[in-house]
DNA sequence: TTATAAATTTAGACAAGTCTAAATTTATTA
DNA sequence: TAATAAATTTAGACTTGTCTAAATTTATAA
């Protein structure tokens, strides 16, 4: 079907059009730790394959057909994560890489199979939604705790950052997923936030707070 | 570390490592599906890695540092092949293809707990022994049907052909894994054998009664 | 609105892995 | 043992995916 590299750039155009219209060549040169000149050699053959619409120098947005099997390997990466952390208890900062490479095993069969035998998750170790077999999922309502003004509260419901180094901190201080914290104080100066969880009260920084969201 | 391909050819040395001393270019073509040239062109690469003792036209075998590789492939993919079939039931017949992507995934740790998880099999679907973490196994000490007398009788263990259709024909005849036969009648005319299985008498070919293995 | 900077693409090269066709070595057999 | 056949290797080419350096296009800003 399509190769590893031609899937990893459709699952990295898909991430970045989240945030963007259209992603640029730059920005995917970034996250795929490439250079520009080898993602320009790849957009020509996705485009030839129609995954991608792209016109030279206007940057590049997924297909129909490239969607579908971008959200493919979004499912599989996520159900894989799943596995990982609730069957093979890894914790969800040790995850990542693994899941980088099976989520290009290729059975269909199998995904569909690993989905039924955990019960069809709906979200994986971060929060992020799984899609289902078609390619359907409902993402949570996600606010980062920034934007929350004291007295609000919510529920941990996933990152922004997905860096192993930011998992184990929000870990440290027990900011995991699924946990109702309250914002309890706003400090001025730096715009670091007091929380309150369960019965513990956590000193967070803006940055932190801008990468933490909840469902209110 | 090392590449698919070359992992690919490391673990299809291993195998045929089994049946004779040096194993042939030709030999290596066949089982990999590809051409003899390509063949010699890896085997230099590996040769230059120190993974095989290679020496042109003289055939190939595994280094030490090359078989620790092989067997750790092995091992993978037979406990992957556990897991499809023990934890998300897949037939017998239906797994192989499948561990051989599975097998490239990378992470000790991950195998390892993989390993845990379903209890330290010994033994995967096809009765074939799965290496420990340190590569160390034992094999059954495995016999042909076509080679036992009538009045003879022991535990199918294992399968000398892995093809699907062998499978499924071992599997139509209830012939698995586990079941204890035992040889009633020897056809002198063809060969064939009568089997009794449980309560079942079962007619096999020469051919079947070679393929299909037994523990005394 | 032109000059400069930033982004992107093109040109040309390279490594991995494969192939066909030709050359070489080893095995077989007359 | 000499001729022929079979096995293996070499030569040269191709694809995929990548890179650096140079050229081109687009964006920004004086
Ligand atoms: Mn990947
Ligand atoms: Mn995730
Ligand atoms: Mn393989
Ligand atoms: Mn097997």
């Amino acid at each position: 079907m399509n190769t590893l590299a031609e899937e990893n750039y459709l699952k990295s155009i898909y991430h970045l059009s989240l945030n963007t219209q259209n992603v640029s060549t730059n920005q995917l040169a970034a996250l795929l730790n490439t250079k520009a000149a080898s993602v320009t050699d790849m957009l020509k053959k996705l485009a030839d394959k129609q995954l991608i619409n792209y016109a030279r120098y206007q940057g590049v947005s997924l297909s129909a057909a490239g969607e579908k099997i971008a959200l493919q390997i979004v499912r599989k990466h996520r159900l894989w994560e799943y596995f990982l952390v609730e069957k093979l208890n890894f914790k969800w900062d040790e995850v990542h890489e693994m899941a980088e490479e099976m989520e290009h095993i290729s059975s269909m069969e199998l995904v569909d199979r690993l989905d039924k035998f955990m019960n069809f998750p709906k979200y994986d170790p971060h929060g992020d939604p799984i899609p289902d077999s078609d390619g359907n999922f409902k993402a949570h309502e996600l606010k980062p705790i920034a934007s929350i003004e004291v007295g609000g509260s919510g529920i941990i419901s996933g990152v922004r950052d997905h860096s192993a180094g930011f998992l184990q901190y929000l870990e440290k201080q027990q900011l995991t997923i699924g946990k109702k914290i309250k914002v309890t104080e706003i400090n001025e100066y730096d715009n670091s936030m007091i929380l309150q969880a369960d019965d513990k009260k956590i000193h967070i920084s803006r940055e932190v707070a801008n990468n933490l969201l909840i469902v209110i």
